[in-house]
DNA sequence: CGTATTTGTGTTATCGTACACATTTTTTAA
DNA sequence: TTAAAAAATGTGTACGATAACACAAATACG
């Protein structure tokens, strides 16, 4: 690789000042139309790119970059997207970045909307955020439709434009599921799926994967999956009794995080031989995970979501570096044993 | 987050010139204790960090990175390394690096000497490599011993003080490779484990592996597996008649990427009811996984070690980022439904 | 006591880019 | 033809860190 060209190479090559050639780079006018001829051929020919390094230098600025999350404190599984957070800003502590994060509750899309306005008035470069409720989304994304405002999301995926989202394919996902399931009982298995509904802010997500868990079953000639939705309330008792009536059942696939508290309750009626699967690397998961009552978790990976996604917003204003439009992260399959290596991947 | 802090500030907060500072903050000695005293005093309240970004554009210096790496045109499971390599280098093409490729034989481990020391001779900065040969690895670091190079590996690991270290748990991946075989047969299961030795190179690798893989036997109670080494001659008499041998056997771990080679025997001798496990991405896996000859591959990520492992390097000299001594990748299971999430991961 | 030498300190140019401002050249109008 | 206006181009400084250099004050030594 030879050296890198400066603005100096171009200036020198073209026969003019570097001040011309900086016109010519930010298209200022003022430049004579030989004088850009000579610069743009130059700048072809030397295959310059601009040092990103000096530009940052030179800009200065303190880019302030806002995050919008669920508040953890209401809501558990946000906390490790809060940590991949904390881990990146202070990952870059040493660069002129300000990251101001918004925690807003996740069961009331006031809050939401609230502080994506806040975000907006505090005159964020850019905006990283969870989009859980769609009406809010689009009236913060109309505010700041003019501004020249990096918009990114992860976890929940959303039609508008957007700069950036990562996320996982959450369909994909159901089929893995499925077909887990399948591998663990190979005749025609009879499987139920299991909604926990605790907030409906999840809704989207348990019906993707319960469609590619289902479109799974038919393309492999298996039975139609049970269905069944199960609310804080009275969870045990119509958890055992939908046990009951199915006696014959080989496996469930739970949608959501919660795949302990369906764990807590076979292990409390002795129920063994059902392979129940689950996401994320929660601890309550963990233990029925190593004990064996949980047989499989698929990994959504909220933390790397959080963190690849600030990352991209960070070093795209820090230095120009180029994001893709959507970035799906792989579906972890977890066991007893590679539990670990996810969980050492969590620290960087 | 305040803004930073400068050497400016600094300097006057103690009342001396940025100079003085400078050369307190690079112990270069010159300097009175009273003003070292005010200036280390000012240095800590003010919390400052010297901006990285400032400091790469004053060194100015191409740093040159020198990745001794198989050549992939010889053995082609190094081929996703060489394209991680590739999508980092354009990813920082804007930037003062210059990454010298050196590939050497991976048969030959004079190749594997010679090329090292050419590194040396051609005064790079960093060199990230696959340690496949122990003793010439250790005859190239005696050469750097004394040079102020960062050194880093990735796939194999290491004992002797190396930088960094980028790849898996190898005996993890066995004991996971064991639990899922177990998982789809769980009785006291009846396994083999089929070394496929093409160059020795990969002998330390296999052997953790098994040994992962009956350490998870043991603990759980099942059948020591039996095990049993091809190579490329009499591949597929040997491999017939060993499962003639053993009618009863319910799985197989392949500890290479072969096993789409294992795989095609077992399909020849319409053989379906074998579980098989084997390793990587590899066209010839993904085939036989659809096709459900092959039921799982384990996710090494050869790709995203290299990727990763240089990132660190690239990102430590522009930027002075820090990076762990370890980073152990976390052990990807695949099946047919999920492989897609990892194929589309391949392009950032 | 005067000249060397050491020690401490401040000033300044540099890296590559960006932009305000100064200066020169060209065009237009009187 | 010449003054004013417009267009084109060059110059200087800043961003923050670094290090060579200049210079003063303090100390050493014959």
């Amino acid at each position: 690789m030879r050296a890198k060209h400066t603005i100096k190479d171009i200036a020198e090559k073209a026969g003019v000042s570097i001040g011309t050639v900086d016109r010519v780079l930010h298209e200022r006018g003022r430049v004579s139309k030989a004088s850009e001829r000579k610069i743009v051929a130059a700048i072809k020919e030397l295959d310059y790119k601009p040092n990103p390094i000096a530009q940052t230098l030179k800009n200065g600025i303190v880019h302030k970059i806002g995050v919008l999350l669920p508040n953890p404190d209401l809501d558990s599984f946000w906390r490790p997207c809060e940590e991949g957070i904390q881990e990146v800003i202070s990952e870059y502590s040493a660069f002129t970045i300000d990251v101001v994060l918004y925690y807003f509750n996740p069961f009331k899309s006031k809050s939401f909307l609230q502080l994506g306005h806040k975000a907006y008035r505090d005159g964020v470069h850019a905006l990283f955020f969870v989009p859980l409720f769609d009406r809010e989304t689009n009236s913060i994304l109309e505010k700041f439709d003019d501004a020249d405002v990096l918009l990114a999301t992860f976890n929940s995926p959303l039609l508008n434009t957007i700069d950036l989202y990562v996320g996982q394919d959450l369909v994909l996902s159901g089929r893995t599921a499925a077909r887990l399931l399948h591998m663990s009982s190979p005749d025609k298995g009879k499987f139920a799926i299991v909604h926990i509904n605790e907030s409906f802010e999840n809704a989207g997500h348990m019906r993707k994967k319960e469609q590619g868990f289902i479109s799974y079953c038919i393309e492999n000639g298996l039975n139609a999956p049970l269905t069944i939705t199960l609310m804080a309330e009275e969870f045990k008792t119509k958890l055992v009794s939908f046990l009951e009536m199915h006696q014959d059942l080989q496996g469930i696939f739970v949608t959501t995080s919660k795949a302990h508290e369906v764990a807590k309750v076979l292990d409390s009626i002795n129920q063994e031989k059902i392979i129940l699967i689950g996401y994320d690397l929660l601890d309550e998961n963990l233990e029925y995970l190593q004990k064996g009552t949980i047989d499989f978790l698929i990994h959504q990976d909220p933390k790397t979501q959080a963190s690849l996604g600030l990352r991209y917003v960070i070093e795209n204003l820090l230095f120009k570096k180029e994001f893709p439009k959507e970035k799906l992260l792989p579906i972890g399959i977890i066991n007893s044993e590679n539990a670990k290596s996810y969980i050492a991947q969590a620290s960087v």
